[in-house]
RNA sequence: GCGCGGUUAGCUCAGUUGGUAGAGCGCGUCAUUUACACUGACGAUGCCGGGGGUUCGAGCCCUCCACCGCGCACCA
């Protein structure tokens, strides 16, 4: 009779988390190198670095159960696994964070010099991280970290810097003086992906332009508007001809206006007659670029209005909106202004400011190119999808592509390694910070003072991160097997890897996607401080225990939907942890010693008792379980842990606890299997519930091995 | 406008290849010298969004429609 003091109160995770953790830490085993037994096929996961800019949230909190899931399974199964964690400086990201920080200490980023703020922010970021990675220790992650990267490790910008360079001499980065999203408040540029869209109901307002009635949104941009354009085929306009000039009043007095004829003009649209803004619109500058007309600048950097703008001068858009349609108005010049005119405007996806397209000169990335073989990898299904609908949505913004601003005007990221001249404006990377004079024209040249966005370093994490390109880890680890992230970041992150991946390495940096969805309050209300309903996973791990946490996140939750997360659903996982530990008490309480030397047949899946000895009653049960390990396996291979983790909480209340347990109290011979039964049952749980199942391995008889590196059933 | 999801028990959601609908929570009844009250046993609850079609058979496949959510593109 085996007698465990422990098992007698209830199961009480605090109490053994940490000490576990601990142990297999010592152990060594989350370091592939260190895994016992011979392992020729590897299995990698990168893990998506977190942001450190913060603490671990509700979504890490799947990412980290996943993982950790597909992680553990394929270690029992026999592979060299590696999974590497890491952090992200979050370009960005971290210093909207940190500018929140200055704000409440009255400081502002704009009054400190670059430097000193990159410095401070390094600061925060480092303290970030050590929290963040305790963290994610409590969550049972069972990744290398001798292996951590951060993305502003010397070696990681050094790929990304060479990949700059590689770009710009495949002619693949140019330096163009495009329209690009601005925001006024951040005072930085964007690609499309940081651009949310809204709808929005304002005035629509036609105005008189000479002999031409005009129709706009947005009266405050046209002070500067002298080319008028039409649709080349409207005969309404017939008799103006391309070119021509006319004399009008305008906004400030009398100007010359252009007639330019472009094609795309919708006849159909208000009057079918336009004046542009090139600098402050992206539709207008393409007219303007096929036209080769004047551009001038309106708006400055912090959307107020400039000299051009007469009187008006100096005020915000907003402001000057209204007062210049005054002056309009007695000017004669508003025909007339639709008060319920829906359109969607742009805004910036942090603080929802309106934004405010500038003219500047940029460092772009041309991704047609880079994209076309992906869109061929992923049409040969080279990339496996899951969900499958990912696939479509992938190759739907694949073939729409447009060019990639990798410029932010931020001081917190990898500086862009590049000279630009002060004459002609040309860019050049410049990797040895050699480069003083302009290999185009010979004048002298700058440094270019912004980062790159924050997805380009990202994009190259996969490769970058196993130490690219000499590495023995790239040569054996390299491409990995799945990527494991949020589907809202499928563009901004998984997309950008493939193509980036592919690009420097020649091969795609992983074969399968896994893309989990939100992780919602119980009421499925998005997480938001404003809403005071975000729940910290470390408040639930510390109530619930964090093997219930995991199955909660896993059961019901099918790739791709979003997760309701309620505290009744955690109760009742804390519940089966308790059985279990209930069902450990019992059967090591009352089942006989295996054997020694008595182990499942990992080819026939059969015992080697032989069913005979177990006694007909007793077939049923093992080849029961036969089934169970069968199909669990294939849910585990197969991404669907949802269903596997389903099987397993049912058989094991269900079966074990209710029919074969209960049967083996009044039947001796069922008894002789319940040792074995249940030693396979912790393996099978145990990617789910390492905590628990580890800790009751270790109160078993013959189980010198940590659970986590024992065999799984059928290997 | 184009595209992608979703609609199943009161709530949150599963249902992998078509074979008479499932889980958790909640609800009801019973059980306390029981491995487990952080419990167990038993139970109730569904025109599987609507119409049409394919099939011996449809929650699942096809088609149309409605509603909800999301993405992309946008015309000033």
């Amino acid at each position: 009779m085996h007698e465990n003091e422990e098992l007698k109160k209830p199961y009480n995770p605090t109490e053994h988390e940490d000490l576990i953790y601990k142990k297999w830490e010592e152990s060594g085993f989350f370091n592939p190198d260190n895994l016992p037994g011979e392992r020729g096929e590897s299995f990698t996961i990168i893990m998506p670095p977190t942001n450190a800019n913060g603490n671990l949230h509700a979504g890490h909190g799947l990412v980290m159960t996943i993982e950790d899931i597909m992680i553990r399974f394929n270690r029992m199964a026999g592979k060299k696994t590696l999974w590497l964690p890491g952090n992200d400086h979050a370009g960005f990201e971290t210093q909207v964070v940190y500018e929140k920080e200055l704000e409440k200490m009255g400081r502002s980023r704009f009054d400190i010099p670059p430097k000193k703020l990159y410095k401070e922010i390094w600061d925060f970021t480092q303290n970030n991280r050590s929290n963040i990675n305790s963290q994610v220790k409590k969550m049972g992650s069972s990744c290398d970290w001798s292996r951590e990267k951060f993305t502003l490790d010397e070696d990681i910008v050094k790929t990304v810097y060479q990949t700059f360079k590689k770009l710009f001499d495949d002619d693949l980065i140019y330096r163009g003086k495009r329209i690009i999203s601005w925001c006024p408040k951040h005072q930085t540029s964007f690609s499309d992906l940081e651009i949310i869209d809204e709808e929005r109901i304002d005035k629509f307002y036609y105005l008189k332009y000479g002999p031409f009635i005009i129709g706009t949104t947005r009266p405050e941009t046209k002070f500067g508007d002298k080319y008028v354009v039409m649709h080349p085929n409207d005969k309404r306009y017939a008799s103006y001809k391309d070119g021509q000039k006319i004399d009008l009043e305008w906004i400030n007095g009398p100007i010359t206006a252009t007639v330019v004829k472009d094609e795309s003009i919708d006849m159909e649209f208000g009057t079918g007659v336009m004046t542009i803004t090139p600098w402050h619109d992206a539709v207008d500058f393409e007219i303007a670029e096929r036209h080769n007309l004047d551009k001038e600048q309106i708006i400055d950097e912090r959307g107020r209005l400039l000299p051009i703008a007469g009187e008006f001068a100096g005020m915000k858009i907003t402001e000057a909106r209204e007062k210049m349609i005054e002056k309009l108005k007695l000017k004669n010049l508003v025909e007339k202004i639709d008060d319920n005119y829906k359109h969607n405007v742009k805004l910036c996806y942090k603080c929802n400011s309106l934004i405010e397209p500038q003219i500047k000169s940029q460092w772009f990335l041309k991704m047609r190119p880079l994209a076309e073989p992906i869109i061929k990898a992923i049409e040969k299904k080279e990339i496996k999808y899951i969900p499958e609908h990912y696939e479509k949505i992938s190759l739907h913004w694949l073939n729409n592509i447009i060019d990639w601003n990798i410029s932010r005007q931020i001081t917190w990221g990898i500086p862009i390694p590049a000279k630009i001249c002060e004459k002609c404006g040309g860019g050049f990377p410049d990797l040895e910070n050699k480069i003083e004079t302009c290999p185009k024209c010979g004048k002298k040249t700058r440094t270019d003072g912004d980062t790159f966005d924050t997805w380009f370093s990202s994009g190259q994490w996969p490769f970058a991160s196993l130490g690219y390109p000499n590495s023995n880890d790239f040569k054996t680890f390299y491409p990995t097997q799945v990527m494991e992230t949020a589907g809202e970041i499928i563009f901004f992150w998984v997309a950008r890897m493939l193509m980036l991946g592919l690009y420097i390495t020649g091969k795609l940096p992983f074969n399968a996607v896994y893309l989990h969805g939100l992780v919602l309050d119980a009421k499925g209300r998005k997480m938001s401080k404003s809403k005071n309903n975000v729940i910290n996973p470390l408040d639930l791990t510390s109530k619930y225990g964090t093997d219930a946490l995991r199955i909660a996140m896993v059961i019901g939750n099918t790739p791709g939907t979003s997760l309701a997360l309620s505290e009744d659903k955690l109760k009742a996982y804390k519940h089966f942890a308790n059985k279990i530990w209930n069902i450990a008490r019992f059967v090591l309480e009352n089942a006989p010693e295996l054997p020694k030397g008595v182990f499942w047949d990992r080819g026939s899946l059969k015992t080697p008792f032989g069913s005979d000895s177990f006694g007909e009653e007793n077939k049923k049960y093992i080849e029961e379980f036969n089934a169970l390990v069968i199909d669990v396996t294939g849910d585990m291979e197969n991404y669907r842990f949802y269903l596997a983790a389903e099987k397993l909480y049912h058989y094991t209340w269900h079966t074990f606890a209710d029919i074969i347990i209960e049967e083996s109290k009044t039947n001796e011979n069922t008894k002789k299997i319940l040792m074995f039964l249940f030693r396979e049952q912790l393996k099978l749980l145990h990617p789910f519930m390492p905590f628990i199942t580890e800790k009751i391995w270790s109160m078993l008889p013959d189980t010198k091995n940590l659970l986590m590196v024992e065999k799984w059933p059928t290997n």
